[in-house]
DNA sequence: CCCAAATATTTCAAGCCTAAAATTTCGTAC
DNA sequence: GTACGAAATTTTAGGCTTGAAATATTTGGG
């Protein structure tokens, strides 16, 4: 009695899929935590947790298409967010020197202030999300991921 | 001479907070591939073919609410991405029967056309976004994955 | 200098998303 | 059978997101 040859090719794309969806799954549900406690908690939103984050690193600022840039969001995202978290006090909104073109959007010293805050937080939430996982399976599961990563960047 | 003990806490956290930067960057940027060649390859969107997907494996059709509990995402977006779902003749709602409060949402024959064209379109891409990591590193990733969800599910 | 192409940003239209309010219907206690 | 709380859905207001159009400025070739 011969056995059929196994279908390797079928398999390792099944076996793809099925890890998407539950990379897919573990990442929305941590975001959809993070988010809920922003709002919940310090009454804020993801998108400006990720302005106030880039900002924070560029004491000098940053020019809105740098920053979009960065966030890997559109141009037009930006403004919005921006205009929002400068009604708020956070941000700031300075003319580059010599464009006039440009503007570079500062974190104010109560946007640091929320920011130092609202990082602390986050970190204990992560920490806590990823809690199933040990130091040792984390660093792997940090391996996996950059060689996945490093293989989707080539396009 | 002695040696500081080594701050075990704190490392872990941060090695949690990597692994989750990591983790962030290949899901967006799978996912904001996905909607990419949906939108330029099919004229679509991820939230409509997150519903027919969930639509396709109930042939019978699904309740607003069920389908909203399924997608995890709220009543009133699913009332939307129906509404234009059946204005392009991929969805209907039928009636319930013996309950005049709920519609039924359910696959139009060129709905399920649709779909079937494009999940076997969306198995390639995912396949193709994936082919860093081998069968047994797909395996490991989805086994630490798996675990991650398992503690990450309590609350 | 002058002007055309390129660059930086904002504005706009449309879709996605949520929580909360409004509407309709159901089920039940009376 | 009537009224009242619960349940299913839609509507609404506001924020996020994109790509494309509009605006303002710079830059480089002639």
């Amino acid at each position: 009695m011969t056995l059929k040859p196994k279908p390797a090719t079928e398999l390792i794309s099944k076996t793809r899929l099925r890890l998407w969806l539950k990379l897919l799954k573990l990442t929305s549900g941590i975001e959809a935590t993070l988010r809920r406690r922003l709002r919940d908690d310090h009454d804020t939103t993801l998108p400006r947790f990720d302005v106030l984050a880039a900002l924070s690193r560029y004491p000098d600022g940053l020019k809105m298409s740098d920053l979009s840039g960065y966030l890997k969001v559109s141009n037009g995202n930006v403004t919005g967010i921006v205009d929002r978290l400068t009604e708020e006090g956070l941000t700031l909104r300075v003319a580059s020197p010599g464009d006039r073109r440009a503007q570079v959007a500062r974190l104010t010293p109560k946007g640091r202030a929320a920011f130092d805050t609202l990082a602390r937080h986050h970190e204990t939430w992560v920490d806590d999300l990823l809690t199933g996982l040990s130091a040792d399976e984390a660093e792997t599961l940090t391996r996996l991921v950059e060689k996945a990563l490093a293989a989707q960047e080539q396009p």
